[in-house]
DNA sequence: AGCACGCCGACT
DNA sequence: GTCGGCGTGCTC
């Protein structure tokens, strides 16, 4: 049979065209099909017709049309396509991002049927089962009820998988489709005037609208949400909900079960097997899902009824993906929503520049939830320990260990909170406060001991170590934020009798973990939790008294421009942590610049305040969101070879007026797993040129990879959120 | 990314 | 004599 017809097919290879193929059939686009390429058998997705001045000698066949599944629906492609321009990805590499792992690869895909039963006609003249079979008989009358999950069958009768095919058979049963428009909706707590006030205006919108929805830890976003999802349902339509990894709880899941009972919600978790996941995707797509809830891959799922798109905690950076196709899922959110026609809501309590920033321009409306939800739970007071010229244990100062003596004596729960994050060496003089700051640039200047330099991440600039601080004299500089590796043994023999409870990745990583750690603090066995950013978010512990940050300093003074936002935001939410219940909490924090600007907004409560200061300086520093960003990472083992493939890009096209490349400079973590990672940056005023050059540029890094041999691997971020 | 082809060292 | 090391080149 002659092959007539030609097709676009995106594959899984890092190669940014499409590839032409041949086909017997029009094959309809978001089709996936099986194609031979090289050696192998791939499955890729057809994304249009084919390119008729494509050689024909050259040209393969279809080998099979995968699935009898419906063709992937043209929004979803547009999405994929999109992001592929957007990010400078290949978009096969994409379209398998996008898609879940079962419908990655060649073979074709059969799917259950998960329609909820019921019983037929004949099902309800049938003789029920005996009534000494108490499983089968409570299975049974179940059904006559009403509808009935497989899951909730399950929940009924252990053998419930069996027992149904056993009467579907018999013909005593039949597939429902469901319909959420008119399923029931619990009630829910009472709204506070500001909730009240925040729905009626979120509600006053038709089509698209992007909005900031504010709120303070402990405001009620999450009511909010649920009602603006009540609605969306009632209109019979499907609402996106992306929540970062760390705060999609049972917890949270089970709050929204209850809140809509009979409405089928895709949960998309991390624990999901890769059959389980592709039903909870396809339900989604087929319409049959009401609620999408899930981590940034979700944003990725075709909702044919799509209604509302929220995003919670839309400042985390677990919404940005750091390896393969590097997309943002709260941008490609807002992106779908504008697509969709429909509103999109963001929620924080500490809003990223980014979302501040569209706020300020006017692109996004901006609502407050300013005060906790119970009356009775005030904002803890924040007090700031100036430990300069103190002599510090481990890392704690006298104040501290008094504060956690005292706690204990009460019997009360401490927090000890340590910030890891956005540690680089910058040096700093304990006496005076200096820091290696860039003479160049607005970037602090890291030290690198190997090179015995100072060294500039940002613009590549570098200087000698200084013997003595260049501002007092004082010899004893060190880099910031050292010294709190054994805080934990520290506390156990500074606060006699002290239980101390560690959580980290390390003591969190099996499953039954959590609910241990969960127990210990509920029964009183604890009396200090020590811990990283974990303890910052997503759970809740009880009567949390104190908290105490003992080296927020390692934020303050960083390589990366960031540091800072990051910082307020762990700090704002850690001390959230304290007095949400009935007592109101406290928070200690130590550092060595009482001084600082942040610290005044933390002891004010006043984010918005210091997210204007911070806009402010990246206005003057001409840096993201004034400004945009790329980066071109590279690494390899030898550090030479990833700087010289930097190199030899970075003059082989003359960028645009306006978009500037910088480097190559270390990348903040410049030596990982054994491999040295060094950048260049691409900065411009604006979005368009910035586009226009990575795209020009794209085959000239192509082409020098290939030439730099195996051992260099590369990538293009952007929009990057850590340097 | 795979997977082939291709040309040089230590083994039955 | 061959099994296998990973360099380089291509994939509609």
């Amino acid at each position: 049979m002659p092959s007539e017809y030609r097709v676009e097919v995106a594959l899984d290879v890092p190669l940014p065209a499409t590839f032409t193929y041949l086909a017997a059939a029009a094959l309809p686009v978001g089709a996936r099909v099986a194609v031979p390429f090289g050696t192998r058998r791939l499955a890729g997705v057809v994304t249009g017709p084919g390119d008729e001045s494509a050689d024909t000698a050259k040209l393969k066949a279809v080998d099979a049309l995968l699935d009898d599944l419906p063709p992937l629906p043209a929004s979803w492609l547009e999405l994929v396509s999109f992001t592929a321009a957007y990010y400078h990805a290949p978009i096969g590499q994409v379209a398998a991002t996008a898609l879940p792992t079962a419908l990655r690869g060649a073979a074709p895909v059969r799917l259950n049927d998960t329609r909820p039963w019921r019983l037929s006609s004949a099902g309800r003249l049938a003789e029920p089962p005996a009534a000494r079979a108490k499983a089968q008989r409570a299975l049974w009358q179940a059904l006559s009820c009403g509808v009935l999950s497989k899951d909730a069958a399950r929940a009924i009768a252990g053998q419930a998988g069996k027992l149904l095919a056993e009467w579907d058979a018999a013909g005593w049963l039949e597939r429902v489709d469901t319909c959420w428009r008119d399923a029931p909706v619990a009630a829910g707590p009472e709204l506070t005037a500001a909730q009240a006030a925040a729905l009626a205006e979120l509600r006053g919108t038709d089509g698209f609208a992007a909005w900031l929805l504010f709120g303070v830890t402990g405001s009620g976003k999450t009511e909010v949400y649920l009602r603006l999802i009540a609605d969306t349902l009632a209109e019979g339509r499907q609402a996106l909900v992306l929540i970062p990894e760390i705060n999609l709880t049972p917890q949270l899941l089970s709050r929204f079960a209850a809140r809509f009972p009979s409405t089928p919600i895709a949960a998309l978790h991390s624990s999901l097997s890769d059959g389980e996941r592709l039903n909870a995707w396809v339900d989604a797509w087929q319409g049959r899902a009401g609620i999408v809830i899930g981590t940034r891959l979700s944003v990725f799922t075709p909702l044919p009824r799509l209604g509302l798109v929220i995003v919670d905690e839309e400042h985390d950076a677990s919404f940005k993906q750091q390896d393969g196709v590097r997309y943002h899922a709260r941008d490609l959110a807002v992106w779908r929503a504008l697509k969709a026609r429909v509103p999109v809501v963001l929620g924080s309590a500490t809003p990223s520049l980014e979302t501040l920033y569209r706020v300020e321009t006017g692109r996004y409306r901006q609502i407050l939830l300013a005060e906790r939800a119970h009356a009775s739970a005030s904002l803890p007071a924040v007090r700031i320990l100036d430990v300069r010229r103190q002599r510090l244990a481990e890392g704690l100062s006298e104040m501290v260990v008094d504060a956690l003596k005292a706690a204990k004596r009460r019997g009360e729960l401490s927090l000890v909170f340590i910030n890891r994050r956005g540690f680089s060496p910058v040096l700093s003089c304990g006496d005076c406060g200096w820091t290696s700051g860039c003479r160049h640039c607005h970037a602090k200047m890291v030290l690198h001991l190997s090179e015995r330099r100072l060294r500039c991440h940002h613009c590549g600039a570098f200087e000698p170590v200084p013997h003595a601080c260049p501002s007092c004299g004082n010899v004893d500089l060190k880099p910031v934020g050292h010294g709190t590796q054994r805080i934990e043994e520290a506390l156990a023999r500074m606060v006699p009798d002290a239980r101390v409870l560690r959580i980290d990745r390390d003591s969190t990583s099996r499953k039954a973990a959590w609910d241990e750690i969960y127990r210990k603090v509920h029964a009183g066995e604890v009396d200090i939790l020590v811990g990283t950013q974990m303890l910052a978010k997503g759970h809740d512990f009880p009567a949390l008294s104190r908290v105490i940050v003992v080296n927020a300093d390692a934020g303050l003074y960083s390589a990366d421009y960031r540091a800072t936002e990051r910082l307020f935001s762990v700090l704002t939410q850690v001390a959230g942590r304290a007095g949400r219940a009935d007592a109101p909490g406290e928070v200690l924090v130590q550092t060595q610049w009482p001084d600082h600007p942040l610290f005044a907004a933390l002891v004010a409560h006043d984010t918005l305040g210091y997210a204007k200061t911070l806009l402010a300086e990246r206005r003057i520093a001409a840096l993201p969101p004034i400004t945009h960003q790329a980066i071109l990472r590279a690494d390899a083992p030898d550090i030479r070879d990833a700087n010289a493939f930097l190199e030899s890009v970075r003059d082989t096209l003359a960028p645009p007026k306006g978009v500037t490349v910088l480097g190559p400079v270390p990348a903040l973590m410049a030596r990982l797993a054994g491999r040295e990672r060094a950048q260049l940056i691409i900065e411009s005023p604006q979005r368009a040129p910035l586009h226009a050059f990575l795209d020009a540029w794209r085959p000239d890094l192509d082409a020098a990879a290939r030439r730099a041999g195996r051992s260099l691997r590369w990538s293009l971020d952007v929009d990057p959120q850590e340097l």
